[in-house]
RNA sequence: GCGCAGGUGACGGAGUGGUCAAUCGUAGCGCGCUGUAAACGCGCCGCCUUCGGGCUACACAGGUUCGAAUCCUGUCCUGCGCA
């Protein structure tokens, strides 16, 4: 299927939270010479190692990775800076000659670089969306979504009416460029060929990851590194809006036990993992793996020259 | 072992004569998502169903009533109080 001959090959990987990613990459990477490019809205931030589960310093310096550490936490990142910097990232990596992998499990980030999404130029207007939220506490969402309607039609059935944070971020949009914002939505044509992996781990098995991970996390001092974090930044950054750090704050507060909070890390962490696969099987693109042996294949036969996928 | 308070779906916890298969929360299951995405949201959740409905249910056993998760009696069990 027709791409150019030119377009650079990109090889992602994705899958759940705990499902082995970090680990499989770098050794592809490091088997056909690659570079990494990481996919997660919360390794971005400096400072969030042990609960982000970051690639450790041995797996930094054995592969290049790209898109970890490049952000304090009270900075707000969104999926529009990251697709232009990882886009970034990868030209960089193709121009120096190595394979660039997309890795990580912030599907949204990963889809925006893979399919090229084309998401509305218009930043966060911190001001309009408290006045909008005023407005659904007033006269209900729905209200609010008829008037977001009334700017843009196609929105009515395009954005969720009863998610008032998607009705929010619409009504930004067309509010302040009088444009409808569905109109400003959409996927372009591929930047990259893309070799879509997905580690697929059976249910139980993940669960029993899940667990095990958060063990770890916690002796290796994960109750430190969030009172580190918001002694110095606060406790109310939306970077630690995460996983694993809200739960510790609430603990740190004096409203859970250490243990309950392990509970609900938990807990959290299953639901994020399913919320995450609901997400990937929706991408009939992605060549599920449970063996190495069938990436290792499956890259190999995707870099041969002349052997690209072609935008499939 | 006399007193009091209770026993409701996996759990927590509403309901106190009909409109109750039983509000709600949690867990579980399914799904969605284009500048907050580890975020945000939606659906299902006793059993069966030709999706109209059918069946069995609110500790157990009786009873009152046209009608009971809701009232009465007894039994068993639990918690606090007094022995």
């Amino acid at each position: 299927m027709g791409l150019p001959e030119t377009t650079p090959k990109l090889i992602a990987i994705v899958g759940p939270t705990a499902s082995g990613k970090t680990a499989l990459s770098v050794r592809l990477a490091e088997r056909f010479d690659g570079e990494i490019v990481s996919a997660d809205s919360r390794q971005i931030y400096r400072g969030m190692d042990i609960g982000t589960a970051k690639p450790t310093a041995a797996e930094i310096r054995a592969v290049p990775h790209h898109l970890i550490d490049i952000k304090d936490p009270d900075v707000d990142y969104t999926v529009a800076a990251y697709k232009a910097d990882a886009v970034a990232a990868i030209h960089g990596i193709v121009a120096r000659g190595r394979v660039p992998f997309l890795v990580g499990g912030t599907g949204l980030y990963a889809d925006a670089v893979v399919q090229n999404l084309d998401i509305p130029r218009v930043p966060a207007d911190p001001a309009l969306r408290t006045r909008l939220e005023a407005e659904i506490a007033r006269d209900g969402l729905s209200a609010v979504f008829d008037r977001l309607v009334a700017l843009d039609p196609e929105a009515a059935y395009v954005v969720d009416p009863k998610n008032p944070r998607r009705v929010v971020r619409a009504l930004e949009v067309a509010l302040t460029t009088g444009l409808p914002f569905t109109a400003q939505r959409k996927k372009n044509p591929p930047l990259f060929d893309a070799l879509t992996i997905g580690l697929d781990v059976p249910p139980d098995a993940l669960r029993t990851r899940i667990d095990a991970r958060i063990d770890a996390m916690m002796k290796e001092g994960l109750v430190h590194e969030v009172e580190t974090l918001a002694a110095r930044w606060g406790a109310s950054c939306s970077a630690f809006d995460a996983i694993g750090y809200r739960e510790i704050i609430g603990y740190l507060e004096g409203r859970t036990t250490l243990d309950e909070a392990a509970a609900i890390m938990r807990t959290n962490t299953w639901h994020y993992a399913k919320r995450q696969m609901t997400w990937f099987k929706q991408n009939k693109n992605v060549h599920w793996i449970r063996e190495e042996d069938e990436a290792n294949a499956l890259v190999e036969e995707f870099l041969r020259p002349g052997r690209g996928k072609g935008g499939r």
